[in-house]
DNA sequence: AGTTGTGAAGACTTTCACAGCT
DNA sequence: AGCTGTGAAAGTCTTCACAACT
């Protein structure tokens, strides 16, 4: 895939293919790299490299062409490919809200099951997809084909659950707890932890 | 502050202290750097690296002393040093969820306001801190002396929030919109969008 | 005049390798 | 023997500076 970028430049031509779409939706046709300093903070030179490693050109005078910059990117990253089919384990308030979450609809990602231990929740709970409980893990994995997991258990659960799905081959797993999970590779792990959050925020 | 040493290594350090804690309380008095590479998957290099950048020691010859290092890591990011005041800026289900959560306990960080829009929100739900409408945003933060926000708001809502905590000369935003946000220094976001994050492990 | 794209320089970070300590 | 701490090398990323294009 695209391993042909540094990781901090992949991090970049990820938030640009957010902003990119803004700038599509309110007609905006063309942005300079000096424009897109002044939103991101980025400088110019980085962003102008950055843009530099995709396969692909889509400039001129007036700077890139926004939709097909948005779409060399993409590609590039392969980011809206093929559906990309996730699930949520864990649907207790945090889970349900983001199961709740509309903001998933015009994207590549699509929830397609629900995991919880508590039985009643699973039969309670009311979602746009399939609830199970977290036994059927492994199955349901495999059997939906599912990629992607969102993880928002107790914490204490988190690295038994997360052993399970590096096991299950799962490519990627949003960790929204703060346990510091390990998982064996080529499983990915990107933590979502508030307290990590803000102890970052209060180190400068 | 602790601007005395990079970000990466910045970054590695709190999540060490949080390791350090964990062995701490499972009676582990000393810890080599070959360990915590065991751990983290970071190199010992590396590791010893980002400690030897701390202004004191703690070694000895069976690696280091667990619960010195994770105090002069705190102090030195200065982690633990005093409270650090909080508020929770949209109570929906995302917000009331972090409401809940009982990490914050143990820590620094307390959460003593929230704010949402709906009145009706805020005099029915309960919460172990006071809630205000989002119209006494600024009131509040000043009295009561908030440092952080954790925002919790629609994506659209996000960016006319943030402007208004940069004013408050709020520190730190904890993002969980998928807004891109702009901030006036020196307030400073940290993003936790499940969107971007699963986009980053996607990207691979 | 304003833009991109990119060699070359510079800054930063990690890794290597080993002296020195207990 | 096993550990840390750190110069020096290697590697990575950003910035400078400018040619080339419209």
């Amino acid at each position: 895939m695209a391993s042909a970028c540094s990781k901090p430049t992949r991090e970049r031509l990820i938030r640009l293919v957010r902003m990119l779409d803004t700038y599509e939706k309110n007609g905006k046709e063309t942005v300079s790299s000096q424009e897109l300093q002044n939103r991101t903070g980025w400088t110019s030179d980085t962003i102008r490299r950055d843009i530099s490693v995709l396969p692909e050109s889509c400039s001129s005078p007036q700077g890139y062409n926004v939709s097909r910059l948005k779409i060399i990117i993409s590609n590039f990253l392969n980011l809206s490919a093929d559906e990309k089919r996730c699930c949520i384990i864990g649907m207790g308030r945090l889970g349900a809200a983001l199961a709740d979450y509309n903001g998933f609809a015009g994207s590549a990602f699509k929830i397609v099951a629900g995991f919880d231990s508590s039985v009643n929740r699973v039969d309670t709970l009311v979602t746009d997809f399939p609830l199970y409980t977290v036994s059927k893990l492994e199955t349901i994995i495999k059997q939906e084909r599912i990629e992607y997991a969102i993880l928002a258990v107790p914490e204490d659960a988190a690295q038994g659950v997360a052993n399970r799905l590096a096991q299950c081959g799962i490519k990627g797993i949003v960790n929204y707890t703060a346990a510091l999970l390990r998982v064996a590779e080529p499983t990915r792990v990107y933590d979502l932890s508030v307290m990590q959050a803000l102890l970052q925020l209060s180190s400068y």
